[in-house]
DNA sequence: TGATAATGCCGAAAGCCATTCGGCAAAAGC
DNA sequence: GCTTTTGCCGAATGGCTTTCGGCATTATCA
């Protein structure tokens, strides 16, 4: 299976073991990568190499998937922000869906439940832009149609926090 | 204007100008923001010292937003990723819905177009919570309802990419 | 056009910080 | 009860960030 390489199942990612001290050093990094293991360990009451060697720990286990920073959308060019839902006339066609990942404008793909069967957030440069991904779509065979909601204010966006307690 | 405060709206961010070099460093940073200066220099036929005064000048121009970890979501307890439109009877409810802002489970709020006022992403442990979500926005006054989609694969999530060229 | 200011870059140096290592204590396994 | 494992600390090292002075190029303005 080709196809699976990539995807994101959580059957195949069983929850980790974490302690309380995990958990509060996680949700730190989630908000803010940029902070000295010196900062870290005076939050947790420890001592740089133990909050070193915890954070290489998440990391080989895959609980952090990657540091990254977070650009502005507006600031580099693209200001408008848009859930795309995409019919499609058989669940195989999502397959096809993929090729979008190439596409810079296009930040998430998810299959969901519910009348469509693809979810997309994608963020261009104005509504001409997003025009023409829209017909890029739909120009794909099997595609039956799509709904766009345009976001007209963003009150908060973030990623995953750790849970408060096991 | 209290309740602007935190609102992130495209009009209030002007582009920022940015160059091939700024643009391909954003991409780099993006992606993965624990490379080297020095790595990054190579990249861009840049010294160190380059590198560093690009991206303190991305940062206090509010470009790069902040440096974050990336946590995977079915290891910390939240392997449930949906997407709720909310109904609302009028527009002023959309404020109310800011307390959702301190749960750790709501990774989004927006105010969109269609026939829903809201929509949220949110990832919780399992059904259970999501219900128990939902039971709390529909105990506001002002909501009419929900309708949620939930996530069954994810073939793509990451954060805004630069645009390729002026 | 020519002087001046501003911008962006480099190389060198300084200092902080990530990273490694040895050793220890507590907990877990047998 | 002994052994193994785990997690932590303190010290030391090396790499990297960060600062600084100076230079070249470009922009500004007369």
């Amino acid at each position: 299976m080709k196809e699976d390489t990539n995807r994101i199942r959580p059957k195949h990612a069983p929850p980790a073991r974490l302690d309380d001290k995990d958990r509060t050093l996680l949700g730190l990094l989630a908000e803010d990568s940029t902070r000295s293991y010196a900062e870290l360990g005076n939050l947790l009451n420890l001592s740089p190499p133990a909050v070193h060697e915890r954070v290489k720990r998440l990391r080989q286990d895959g609980v952090i998937k990657a540091n990254v920073a977070i650009l502005n959308g507006a600031k580099i060019g693209r200001p408008l922000l848009t859930f795309v839902h995409v019919d499609t006339t058989s669940w195989a066609v999502t397959r096809h869906l993929l090729v979008l990942k190439e596409l810079p404008e296009v930040e998430e793909i998810h299959t969901v439940t519910g009348e469509s069967a693809m979810l997309l957030k994608v963020r261009t440069r104005d509504t001409q832009a997003l025009e023409d991904l829209l017909e890029r779509i739909h120009s794909i065979e099997g595609f039956k149609g799509t709904r766009s909601y345009i976001a007209l204010s963003t009150y908060l966006e973030r990623g995953p926090s750790p849970v408060a307690s096991e």
